[in-house]
RNA sequence: CGGGACGUAGCGCAGUCCGGUAGCGCACCUGAAUGGGGUUCAGGGGGUCGCGGGUUCGAAUCCCGCCGUCCCGACCA
């Protein structure tokens, strides 16, 4: 930082940008613990607002909460091939306890497949114990080598959906149903643009049949898988003998399925809608939605303007045009501060609407508002002022989230694009890609080596091109599957 | 774990080459004025100079060892 004051823009360096911006919104900070991270009331307030607003979700789709244990045992790992060999690098394990060595170690989980899995099989005995739809909120531990705030750190913060049915349909659908609300939740809440689709396989995830994902392009052009839903077959349920006696009287293994988003999505919050003056937070998100700055010159100003700030806050706060979910307002009253740096202050971080009320405001009825997406500014009567207020949160909301989808769609190539015009992308501005594959994992590996962009996603019908690429953009064979390469996170 | 850089106040740094007992900006505290886009003045608090050892009358500075952090690579929600 040159100036002080100024943030890093995100032309001269993303990355340094998106630290400085999580760190002085002071959404998080580093812990003693080298990758590991404090996620401070800011960061975490909009992270309840994410548990909110999905919990309903998982509730209205039939689910239900429980909680799992964070130390699993050793044998329990070990029990599904693929997961053991997919995790066992980045797991943390309890060898000791009590004082003394335990004769079996214990691991932190990295996720809770095992143990849950274990836990059904000892509640099912009948199809008509089934379908399981169980979540958890929980912490998990994975020892990566490369760490960044929110994004990647060794503890982080996710839910994690598991169910169990008769049948495989059902299990599909399942995981099909949960990428379709994360999806919305993405869309609609975090206004994060994303596109579904299934992983290849050397991207999926370690023990399951297949893995479907979110995927969602950052301002630099880089795509952060956001949320994933894996339909698990029968891999668990046979390693951990999940059985059932079906309608015939048959013994079947259960179907499963696994699901889950983290406090990643706070990191792609950050680098979907924030801008060089720092964080830009989506209404629906924001712990608080509104700030109050009242303006005044002498103390008894001072005193007018308090009271009728606090006015206005508790006509903003007591309107019920929004139901249940009351206007999110604070006001900055603080002295010895100009309304100018507190401006800077709030716009640091990210709250979406501010409201300047000062004597000529009082005269005239009125308030004036800033935006902060667009920072436009315009009076607004006192009359009415909370159903005013209210409906431009929204315009925010819906705005950021067609602001987002324009730059990504920018930033998206698609038809017939030859492998050398795939590596100046990928070597310059970067963004997803379009282009037909053979479906060879030793293609992928090759073009990973090359560029170091990977498959995606291989995308949902909604979203293939109308005139998908017949050749495999590197061999020039028949294509199997349009994809979608990017850089990622 | 390999390659590079760096550890001095909460943060960012100067001082290290050429040893003499620590300084600047921001932040913080107090007071006064200021107040519609980063306010000014005055006063003030805060440092085992990463750790350990050595050389020296004397070490942030020179020597040896260790530790840690960051960046670049191999792994990843």
């Amino acid at each position: 930082m040159a100036d002080d004051k100024k943030l890093t823009t995100r032309a001269e360096d993303f990355s340094a940008w998106y630290n400085e911006v999580v760190l002085r919104a002071e959404l998080a900070d580093y812990s003693p613990v080298k990758g590991s991270m404090v996620i401070r009331p800011n960061g975490y307030g909009i992270w309840e607002r994410m548990q909110r607003a999905l919990d309903d979700k998982f509730k209205a789709t039939g689910h239900v909460n429980a909680y799992f244990p964070l130390l699993i045992p050793e044998s329990f790992m070990k029990k599904e091939a693929q997961h053991v060999e997919g995790f066992a690098p980045e797991c943390a394990v309890v060898t000791h306890g009590g004082g003394k060595e335990l004769e079996e170690r214990l691991y932190i989980r990295p996720t809770s497949e095992t143990i849950i899995y274990h836990m059904f099989a000892k509640w099912v005995q009948s199809y008509r114990d089934l379908p399981i739809l169980m979540n958890q909120w929980a912490n998990i531990v994975r020892w990566e080598m490369r760490t960044r705030l929110f994004l990647r750190t060794l503890e982080f913060l996710w839910q994690e959906g598991h169910t169990a049915h008769a049948t495989h349909e059902e299990g599909e659908a399942e995981a099909r149903k949960m990428l379709g609300v994360y999806r919305d939740f993405m869309e609609g809440w975090i206004a994060m643009p994303v596109i579904t689709g299934y992983k290849s396989e050397s991207e999926k995830f370690a023990g399951g049949l297949r893995t479907y994902a979110c995927e969602a392009l950052m301002q630099d052009n880089k795509a952060l898988q956001a949320g994933t839903s894996h339909d698990l077959g029968q891999n668990f349920s046979k390693a951990f003998d999940l059985k059932f006696q079906s309608e015939s009287g048959e013994v079947e293994y259960a179907w499963n399925t696994s699901w889950g988003v983290s406090t990643r999505m706070v990191g792609g919050l950050v680098m979907t809608h924030g801008d060089d003056n720092g964080l830009v937070t989506p209404p629906k998100l924001a712990p608080i939605e509104i700030v109050i700055v009242p303006i005044w010159k002498t103390d008894e100003e001072r005193s007018k303007l308090v009271e009728a700030a606090n006015k206005l806050k508790d006509e903003l706060t007591s309107w019920s045009g929004r139901g249940e979910d009351r206007l999110r307002v604070h006001i900055d009253a603080r002295e010895g501060m100009k309304p100018g740096a507190k401006y800077y202050e709030w716009e640091l971080r990210g709250i979406p609407l501010r409201l300047e009320l000062g004597p000529k405001d009082l005269e005239k009825q009125s308030v004036f508002s800033a935006r902060r997406d667009t920072r436009a500014k315009a009076a607004i009567p006192m009359a009415g002022v909370a159903a005013s207020v209210a409906q431009l949160l929204g315009t925010i909301q819906s705005d950021l989230f067609t602001a987002a989808k324009a730059r990504r769609d920018a930033a998206t190539h698609r038809g017939d694009i030859s492998y050398a015009r795939f590596k100046e992308i990928m070597d310059g501005p970067g963004g997803f890609v379009y282009a037909g594959w053979n479906g060879d994992p030793a293609v992928e590996a090759q073009v990973k080596e090359e560029t170091k962009a990977t498959i995606r996603v291989i995308p949902d019908a909604e979203f293939r091109s109308p005139d998908a690429p017949m050749t495999c953009m590197v061999t020039g064979q028949p294509a199997k599957h349009e994809v979608v390469w990017a850089k990622a996170y």
